[in-house]
DNA sequence: GCTATTATTTAACAATTGTTAAATGGTTTT
DNA sequence: AAAACCATTTAACAATTGTTAAATAATAGC
């Protein structure tokens, strides 16, 4: 279905390769949730832009107010806030995934946390204006955004509980398994922020791991 | 506009105020999100329940398929799954919120979360066929359901900033600040869970509590 | 390659939270 | 009212995590 989808969707060849290139991933994640056609993809085919960031840089800034979504094509992000003078990392992404600072996405008030690139980025991104267009005028897109953020959601409760029932170690080793590849890219204060200890505590924990 | 709404959505004065008394909590929290005139709150009128719960008594069990949302229109549930052999709370629901196990809703498949009331509930359920009806046939259904996961997701956020940043002691007199009538009508256990704490350490903290 | 900077580790000690077990207090049942 | 049950507190000790400060390792810039 997919396949299909990719080769009613683009008329030329080179056009066609080059969006498969840049717009897969995108569309793999999509499709696991609403089975969209080519005219559904179309309708976001012309909304979304393709942007690079360098390691470090500034997706969205504190007291910018949120006005775009990324999925993460390559790359990781991390959505913190500062805290008592610290940056205090609260999401680390997976790759292929979702990310905007929705309270200041949602509300349009300027935004207190941070989304900024740990490795170097390819961001899919699409405007808050645009976004709204395609849930008035789609509701398949309305669907899609309801789906995804149940998932989020859902996914957000399972750390809680991790957070409730689990020790730092456990969540450690957790988190190696479900994202071994994240070890190698993302710096340890990040990984240790996202656990909810501080950097020296993981690292003694990492010692004195038997696995 | 709410009373509005009201006053053109029912016919006769015994239904208009026999609704106004059991829906109104449920219909002032959905005017937060999308602005529904009285053909849209119609549509949900012929679908929802109002059903009683004693203390104690199960919404959701393990093992079930959750079919069903509850608003909660009186009293507490709380969200629990079973962990070696212990019940861990995840989560309290405020006055006034809407519930399910949602992993399993999503999904389909038996629940490992368990629904109950901690305190007598009057709940206002939804089936999940019906709001799946709602939300195909009025978008404005489905920008509902959307909204309202969007804000649960942000407050969920919100609690894991709170695991990662805060101490016991901090989580626990937010959380008395946020929700001063809770402590009434909860028992320790549950908001010592909630915390991510046992039991025995709220109380120790409680006491030493500078206010 | 050398230097400066950043990332990670190590260690000693402090604070917080968990564990176990028992006591106290409150409610409900009989 | 007494008994049984559940909720909460208390306490001693254990385990985990935080704090501070420094050493070492790795990386980036020159």
């Amino acid at each position: 279905m997919l396949i299909l989808v990719y080769q009613h969707f683009f008329c030329d060849l080179e056009e066609k390769l080059k969006a498969l290139d840049k717009y897969l991933n995108l569309i793999k994640f999509i499709s696991q949730y609403v089975d969209f056609n080519e005219d559904d993809l179309k309708s976001i085919y012309t909304k979304v832009k393709l942007i690079q960031l360098k390691k470090n840089q500034i997706f969205i800034n504190e007291g910018d107010i949120a006005d775009k979504i990324a999925f993460t094509n390559n790359g990781y992000l991390r959505i913190y806030y500062n805290f008592d003078g610290e940056e205090i990392t609260r999401d680390i992404t997976p790759l292929h995934s979702f990310a905007t600072a929705l309270p200041s996405f949602i509300t349009q008030k300027p935004s207190f946390e941070v989304i900024s690139a740990i490795t170097d980025c390819e961001l899919i991104t699409i405007h808050r204006d645009d976004l709204e267009f395609l849930y008035l005028n789609y509701p398949k897109w309305e669907r899609l955004g309801r789906r995804i953020i149940e998932d989020m959601f859902v996914e957000s409760q399972r750390r809680i509980y991790s957070f409730i029932t689990e020790t730092a170690e456990t969540r450690y080793k957790k988190l190696l398994k479900q994202y071994p590849e994240m070890i190698h890219d993302v710096p340890l204060k990040y990984i240790a922020d996202f656990l909810g200890i501080k950097l020296q505590s993981l690292s003694r924990l990492r010692k004195t791991i038997d696995w």
